[in-house]
DNA sequence: GTCAGCAATGTTACCGGTACCACCGCACCG
DNA sequence: CGGTGCGGTGGTACCGGTAACATTGCTGAC
């Protein structure tokens, strides 16, 4: 990694834009006002000129072009969005920029969002739960036509600002009950609903579903009741077990080596647990039980960890579909503005 | 994926931030002027506690603190970037958003601008070069303190535009030759170098470097004038060759073709191709001419391009530091600033 | 011919902050 | 005891646009 620095420019300088005298604090740069003098009309025509170009008629318009390009003016957001009052920005508040997710996200929001002029500004908590109010003050202070947020288990003090708000505001990533903001996400319960039907599919009937130790876990909880819901439609019997163990790798080892010592008759053939990192932790242990997978038992997870690629045999897992939580949610907003 | 919609909320509305009569065009919500009243101070009093709350004395910064309390007052930026002339923002233009890169450069920088206050604003080229004149000129609009630019080769109209600015400016990724902007990123005559070294470490000594066969892609020569350096300084013959043909898979498959028509005491143990999919389609024709990489022959190219993880034998790259990238990017622009 | 109606353009005030400078009271100095 | 300097505070104008309304000129209906 290096760094060149710019070579200091000839101070030559170039014309300043302001001809009269400096008696005004003006920030430099041409203004809406010397774009009207330089064409001949007043500023508010020259306004219009960029935001209603059909109530200008042809001949100003092109006098006015002129003086654009021969000015190089590019109109001040700031100034034209503290009149108007409308900001046409959209907040988004992201847990963590250094991800795929991220990335995918962003892209599908902006695709949508760039082709209505709407700028999007980002805010990054770095799954910091204490940094999501700032985060949400210091776009509120663009004054944001909407905002979009990851997850819905915000903080008391960020929750009581969004409340505040009278915004359109959508919640991504997954959905939660009874949030006063439209979400865009996914149904861990149909998450779970569809691990299971993938087994079944595949010949399995004995199939079994580890919980996470912490009970709290709500999201993990709405997967295994979209097991359940699939296991008994399909006249299974349901087999919800505990992970002992609070530490995930050490659950998953744990699971698999009680999964040892039972009978291979009833066994089950495939196993959904409730996250990557407690089906990875069973995947690594199976080896050193002389377990051989996936023959022995199929594993599941879900979270789409960067492990579960690089895992023998792969885990399979579940991955939503990111660029179109972005775009749907983009997409939402629009609708709602 | 789903959505859901929020609950129409029930029309109690609450009490409205303005109390007096209506006559101004209020845009809703608290004003800097509703607090000062509150608070008994002045307006700029109010400023005064944001900005420079030393300035204030405690008895009075008690006051406007209950009072923006009370209120949920958060200051517009808008307003006072527009007042004030200073934006504190930073527009960076990126080539992809839906990419690791995108996201590793943009943490980077937010690491770094988060800590100083600035609002990092973003801008998507797609890649399409035409489309970077709008991207910048979007972020213009916002007059940022500075900006950050992914390459250097723009196109002439963005070029005009940038030269226009009196802002700093950081060009990130490669390094270009005789710029008039501040630069970060690699050096790819550095890149060359190390991916000789790295083959002169491993024992090789007849290293070749394949070019591709568009002549003016600059970046690629400055890898082969590195490779060519380090060559000379070990005492070892450069060994410097063009692709014949245009398209990249098959001219890394026309260069492992010949390859295996030299006679095995001269042929090279290495070689070096400009890019990943010259270099991909080598090794993937090297199988069908029964070549067995990398006992034959080690192959390495350049980009990080998302294939080369997933070919056997896995394809050695070099791949850039994103994430300092965008951090030393930020460095440099708060130095500036 | 008169006047309503509409399209094109201009005038004025205002958005919500902050720069600039005036002002006030008090400690300190000669 | 008047002058001086300084920390704390306020008045006013202004940033660069746009909303709302006024004005002008022209067309077309009666």
């Amino acid at each position: 990694m290096s760094r060149k620095p710019a070579p200091t420019p000839s101070p030559d300088a170039g014309t300043t834009p302001v001809a009269g005298r400096m008696r005004r604090r003006r920030h430099g740069g041409y203004t809406i006002h010397d774009v009207a003098a330089r064409a001949g009309v007043s500023s508010i025509t020259v306004s219009r000129y960029f935001n209603q170009p059909d109530k200008v008629s042809p001949a100003l318009r092109e006098r006015i072009a002129q003086a654009v390009s021969q000015t190089g003016y590019v109109p001040s957001q700031v100034a034209g969005r503290l009149a108007s009052g409308s900001s046409r920005v959209v907040g988004a508040v992201m847990q963590n920029f250094a991800s795929a997710t991220f990335a995918d996200t962003v892209q599908g929001m902006t695709d949508v969002l760039d082709d209505s002029g709407l700028q999007l500004l980002l805010a990054n908590t770095n799954y910091v739960r204490t940094r999501e109010e700032r985060a949400i003050r210091s776009l509120v202070g663009w004054h944001p036509s909407a905002l979009i947020l990851t997850r819905h288990d915000h903080a008391p003090a960020a929750e009581a600002l969004l409340r505040r708000l009278s915004i359109p505001i959508v919640e991504t990533w997954d959905l939660g009950e009874k949030r006063p903001f439209h979400q865009v996400g996914f149904s861990h319960e149909a998450v779970g609903a569809e691990l299971a039907q993938h087994f079944v599919d595949q010949g399995a009937r004995r199939i079994r579903f580890v919980q996470a130790s912490v009970p709290e876990d709500f999201r993990a909880r709405q997967r295994s009741l979209g097991y359940g819901r699939v296991m008994r439609e399909q006249g299974l019997m349901p087999d919800v077990v505990a992970a002992e163990v609070r530490e995930p790798f050490q659950a998953g080892a744990a699971v698999i080596g009680r999964f040892a010592a039972e009978p291979v008759s009833t066994r089950p053939q495939a196993i959904v647990f409730a996250n990557d990192d407690m089906a990875a932790g069973a995947i690594l242990h199976a080896a050193a039980l002389g377990l051989q997978l996936p023959r022995d038992c199929a594993i599941a997870g879900f979270g789409d960890a960067a492990l579960a690629a690089h895992l023998q045999p792969a885990l399979t897992t579940m991955r939503p579909d990111r660029y179109a939580i972005g775009r749907i949610a983009a997409e939402l907003l629009l609708e709602l503005l």
